[in-house]
DNA sequence: CCTATTGTTCACAAATAGGAAACAGAAATG
DNA sequence: CATTTCTGTTTCCTATTTGTGAACAATAGG
């Protein structure tokens, strides 16, 4: 039995609570899940997990087991950060949170110019836009774009900033109405990005209620439809400056004060932070200023 | 890769600084050991031991990664022992450590009444009478005689009580002067025990200096020479009761001030001192006490 | 009552561990 | 200086263990 491994998943099993979950989690059976845990409680001599079909929950034993498990856990990754950091060549698994559109548009090519300079730095990339817990996901990074203060559990460096646009199909305005002024914008279709904490208000100025047929998750989405000359939407510049050259779109309001961007690396706060995230960190910022 | 094993060994190897001694006290080959350590260090992707051929010492990476691994072992056998100390039926190794003589006349009956209870229990008996680290040889369960007080680094429990006997042969004193007071003896052959702190002083009313044409760490090997008729020795009453009642030997000065002996049963004092442990002192002190 | 989903068990294929011996390097020995 | 005698590493082979997928038993929900 390699009882780190059982330790490690008897905790997410009790932050999951089911096998299955753990087993896609760790990429393998729900056997071998089974197995392990009832391996280690055969050792232990006690059972940690009391399982009926549809229901687990921890017995006595597991409940004093779970928290001292948990630091066991915590101990070990710092003290192999530790080891590691005293390291020449950067290795090891490095699992990225990436925005989605970034992600695609000026990080893909940014990350294989890092996979290039640090062959042995294995990249495990994940793009997803909404707010998820880095730590608990077990991610060494996290790439955020957000215009207020950060959470204190990680260390954030500003990497860029980003200014937003109201963008338009070049067309689009042959069929509708000029803007002049922000209260124009009510009388268009205005496109709405579900991640935005003010659900259906565009912070320009004092802040726009916009209401439009569209609401996406994924600004890529959303781009699609403002090029189809279906409605305006607000985007950031990374994404719409090409077509603002060629001139496909067309910008509004761009005299109105809009929020500021700043895309911040993120790592969890620990005592010692790996080599590979403080070089892929530095990469990135060297990128970038450019 | 056993990880946890692993670090195991490197804590061991930094103690023991030897890959053979290291092998010898795991039971197992050094190539096991040698093979372990570095995969170890391989997945650290760090040296933690420096070796030369005759020489071992730590690397920068080892010196910090040691306090934090044995950290983690501590905790794991924390976590350990409270899971064990919920359950019900006591099982799982019991190391113990017994003074040579005691074991072999006493305590050898006993525990195997004791093996009886607790089937479940697998006990490693190991008979020495110097002093050893319990801790650091990995001992649950020391039984002690002593006449001072104990080590605080450990709980210990009185189990019984001894005293001393200067016996001879009964047919000794046939060709030799009688003894009626303790400085007779220094005309005698008292053979002298290895492990006493005052080593040739016997403590007897103020002490007596003694001499002796032999000196032995067994009490059990001087016993053979007193019944040989060669000389005096001072051993502990469980050892020369039967022999003092059939009359083969004899006591000599039996009103003298000799020091009482306490033996004490002591464990590692920790947070969660395991079921087995406690039963078998418990056991032990029925028995003592019947 | 049936279906869907859970955790456990089983049997077999694949991978791994473990040990003996050969090996290479360095210190003590004469 | 050659020799002996330790050291830790490597190699190779077998026995053990691991991991998987399918069948299984058990339970909650429709």
């Amino acid at each position: 039995m390699d009882k780190l491994r059982a330790i490690e998943w008897f905790v997410r099993l009790a932050d999951l609570g089911s096998f299955t979950l753990v087993a896609e989690h760790a990429h393998t059976s729900k056997s071998m899940i089974s197995k392990e845990i009832s391996r280690l409680e055969q050792t232990l001599g006690v059972r940690l997990l009391h399982r009926t079909t549809r229901n687990l929950r921890l017995t006595q034993a597991g409940e004093g087991y779970l928290p001292r498990a948990r630091q066991i856990l915590n101990q070990l990754s710092e003290a192999d950060n530790f080891a590691q950091q005293l390291q020449q060549t950067p290795k090891g698994r490095l699992k990225v949170n990436v925005p989605m559109a970034l992600g695609i548009t000026d990080l893909g090519p940014m990350f294989a110019e890092f996979m290039q300079h640090y062959p042995e730095i294995e990249l495990d990339v994940h793009l997803s836009d909404g707010d998820i817990d880095l730590v608990e996901q077990g991610f060494d990074l996290g790439l955020r774009a957000s215009s207020q203060a950060l959470d204190s559990n990680y260390v954030g460096r500003p990497l860029t900033h980003f200014s937003y646009h109201i963008c338009a199909a070049a067309d689009y305005f042959d069929h509708h109405p000029a803007i002049i002024k922000p209260s124009d914008l009510r009388q268009h279709n205005c496109f709405e990005y579900s991640y935005f904490r003010s659900k259906n208000t565009w912070p320009i100025d004092d802040g726009v209620v916009i209401n439009g047929t569209l609401r996406a998750n994924s600004v890529l989405f959303m781009l699609a439809a403002i090029r189809a000359g279906h409605g305006l939407g607000m985007v950031p510049d990374f994404l719409c400056r090409d077509e603002l050259k060629t001139g496909e779109l067309i910008q509004v309001l761009p005299q109105a004060k809009k929020p500021q961007l700043t895309l911040y690396a993120m790592y969890p706060a620990r005592h010692f932070v790996p080599a590979r995230v403080l070089q892929c960190i530095e990469f990135l910022q060297q990128k970038f200023n450019h």
